[in-house]
Formats: structure tokens, sequence, C-alpha cells
DNA sequence: GCGTTAAGAAACTCCCGAGTTTCCTAAAGG
DNA sequence: CCTTTAGGAAACTCGGGAGTTTCTTAACGC
């Protein structure tokens, strides 16, 4: 979704006749939700110190003088951003208890998301953990309005789990956060060469590391 | 270690008198690795973009122009900083298969050191992470001295307790990475505020990885 | 139609950091 | 002791990016 309305506003801004005087009148609502999803595009893709006005306006179609009028400042066009993120942000599913373990996981980690929103999550959390210092929101947007719910909708469904016997105990904190990491690791592969993960194997992986993490909560498992 | 001789760098550095002049003179290399150390404390500390060679002339106590006769260029420098990483990175240990399992995991993970080689080591992963674009050596830095290695020993340990009939079949490069996602990815939870973990909380989750890795994959579990 | 005005293009200022140069001084070395 | 020379301090150039301004022009509203 996202990523077709960066080719949209893309395409749209290369195709916009680059005439001189002044231009149809846009929402400036619709011209703020243009922008902010080519600054996306671009904070993400290039970080946020190598990503320049001057480019945003241009990958837009136009002046900066109007980019300025909707964002007073850099920081700004950063923080409308990462608002929107917050915003667009999927909704987290209530898992069913009535569900198999491994399909109630897969379900709480949305393991059906499609290849370009899973790129654009990862490279959120990347940009994140560069950027962090400078902008604690960017931080804050993936822990409060990812990571940590989904964190919490995971530790309360093992809590659940645990409390019916399906698993050992253990605390489900924890536990949470060990599967989210061994599925989310996958991110740290990035940097050899070759790109993220196809689909097809980010899929694979997480069934594994589901896999071994419920048999590592399983009740009545043979101690190693 | 590495704190240690920052800590010594910078105040020889306060310490030395400013006078002008020609001061005493010191091997170049000795002078080498006094900048080395004072850059990777700020190259770690602040990123690649927001470490400045004024900054960290200032702080070694030297001129520019000495800075720029040894390191000709800010990326000469950066090199130089990931080179000495390789060269002092930890030597991995060879696991003894005869420990037990949980220990000898501990053992590949060398859980045992101290808090500052673990900052450093979690701070250069978030180096990579912001800046392997530009700079695809600190990538293959952590991968190929770093990640990569502890992968194989890892994963070759793993097949060999395969083989022992210690561990149930799984594929074993998944099931290495799987682990060490778990174990290193305390390193995202930077994020909200609170710093670090402290030695004691790294070492009980660890340890709490290690379990649910170790019932994952025993050998006869029942499934969930 | 016709003034008003919002937008584009582009030049501009300002700042900051990489890398260079100049001048000065004192250690090195005979 | 006196010349040579390496290093410190600081001013410099240069480039690039944030943010501003000016001029121009065509869409908008009457």
């Amino acid at each position: 979704m996202m990523v077709d309305n960066h080719g949209e506003a893309t395409v749209a801004a290369a195709a916009r006749p680059r005439v001189r005087g002044r231009p149809k009148q846009r929402s400036d609502e619709d011209e703020r939700q243009r922008i902010v999803s080519v600054a996306r595009e671009q904070f993400l893709d290039a970080g946020y110190g190598a990503t320049t006005m001057d480019g945003v306006a241009a990958r837009c179609g136009i002046s900066k003088k109007t980019l300025y009028r909707l964002f007073p400042a850099k920081t700004d066009l950063f923080r409308a951003m990462v608002a929107d993120h917050r915003r667009t942000m999927l909704a987290l599913p209530r898992p069913d208890d009535a569900l198999p373990l491994a399909e109630a996981i897969a379900a709480i980690f949305r393991l059906d998301i499609d290849e370009n929103e899973n790129r654009e999550r990862l490279a959120f959390i990347r940009l994140a953990m560069a950027d962090a210092d400078r902008f604690p929101e960017i931080g804050e947007a993936i822990t409060l309005e990812g990571a940590e719910p989904a964190r919490r909708l995971l530790a309360d469904w093992l809590a659940r789990q645990q409390e019916r016997g399906a698993l050992r105990p253990f605390p489900p904190q924890a536990a949470a956060r060990m599967l989210m990491d061994m599925v989310f690791g996958v991110l740290v592969k990035r940097f050899p060469g070759e790109g993220l993960l196809k689909q097809e194997e980010r899929l694979a992986h997480a069934q594994r590391c589901i896999d071994v993490f419920l048999h590592g909560l399983a009740p009545r498992s043979e101690p190693a």
C-alpha cells in the first residue's frame, strides 16, 4: 500500500508539468500526505542525514518554498513521517485462543504481511537504531507503537497458555522478547551482501523459530 | 581494556602541555594507536557522521596537521578503527564437547566478558547497522570476524550434538542464528529509555535463552 | 478580463565539517 | 650554539545542505 503510494506520488510528480507560475491548487492535507510518503521513502532508504530537503522537494515535484510552508524544518518532516508511521501501523490482532499455538503466534506476528510492508518494517527499525539518539521519538514509535504492544500481546497470550497448561511456566515477558528477537533478528542478516530474505525464506525462518520456541516451552519436555 | 586505553589517552591528552612549538617526539605507531583508541570511542559513541576530525584531534591533544599526516582522510581513520577492532576481537574458544550443553554454549558466547567489552560489542553492532551502507567494511568486520565465525562455531557444535543424539535434528545454521539473535537481541532494548542491561540481567537473559533453546531442540520433546 | 496570490525556479545566506596552509616555536641533532 | 625540522594553533578553502528570498507566472476569485 505504502509503496504504491510512493509510486503514485513519484510518478505524478515526474509527470507534473514543470512550468512556471501558479499551479493548480491542491489541498494542503493531500500535499502533506504526498510529501510525507516521499519523505518516508527517502528517510527509510537513506537515513536522516543523507536525506535532503532539496531531494524531497524534487521528488515531490514541488518547490522548497511549498515544502517549507508545510514543514518549517527538516525535523518537522521527520516527525510527521514518524507520526504517520505510527498512525498507519497495523492494528494488532486479538489472537484466538482456540487456534493451534503455532498459528496463533504467526497471527500475532502478522507473518502474512507482504514483502514491501516487511521491508519497510525492517528499514524503520534500522533507521531507529541509527538515529535513535537524535530523535527519541523514532525509537519510541517503534517501541511504544510496535514492539511493546506486540510483546505485551504475545506475553499475555503466553501467560494464558501457561495457565491452561499448554506451555510450561516461564517468565512471559522474557519469552515474548526471545521469540520476537528470533523472528526479527533476520534484520542483521542484511550485513554481508545479499539483501533481505525473500518472503518465502522469511516465513520458513519464522516457522522454524516458532517450532523451536514452542518445543522449548512445551510442558513436559526432557531436560537436555 | 579498551575503555582503560581511552581513559589513558584522553587523560594524557588533557594533561599534555598545550604549548606552542615542537613537542617531544613520539613514535608514530604509538600515536596512531592512541588516535585510533580515541576515534573508536567517538565513532562508537556518536556514529560516523557525528564524529569530527577536529573533535578527534582535540581529544587526542594533537593538531589536525598531525592527525592528517597519520590518517590522510576521515575514512582512513574509520577503516583503521575497524581494522583495530578486528585485530583485537576476541579469539573464539574451541568448545569442549564434554561440557554440559548449556555451559558449552555459554562459552561459545563468551558470556563472561565484562560490562565494558559488552557495551563496546553492542555499540559496534549499532554502528554497523547505521553506517553499513556507506562503509561495507564495518558490516563485514562484524559479519566476517564476529558473527559469522561464531555462528559457524555454534552450528558445527550443534551438528555434532545432533549426531551424538544429544539434540534433535534441525538445520544447524538456522538454529545457530536463532540462538544468537535471541541472546544479542537485547541490543534493541536500548530504545525506550534505560540503558543497556546490567551484567547480571544480561547473564540471566542469556541463560533463559539457552534454556528455551536447548529444550526446544531436545531429542524427544512433546509437540505442543 | 483583471488584479490578487500562491506556487515554481533559482539564487542566496549561513553554518559546519573535511582537508590545507601559514606562521610560530621549541625539540633534535650535529 | 645554531640550523633543521616536526608539531601546535589557527586561519583558510571548499563543498554541501538547511533555510530564505526574489522574481516570475499562471491559476483563482471577482
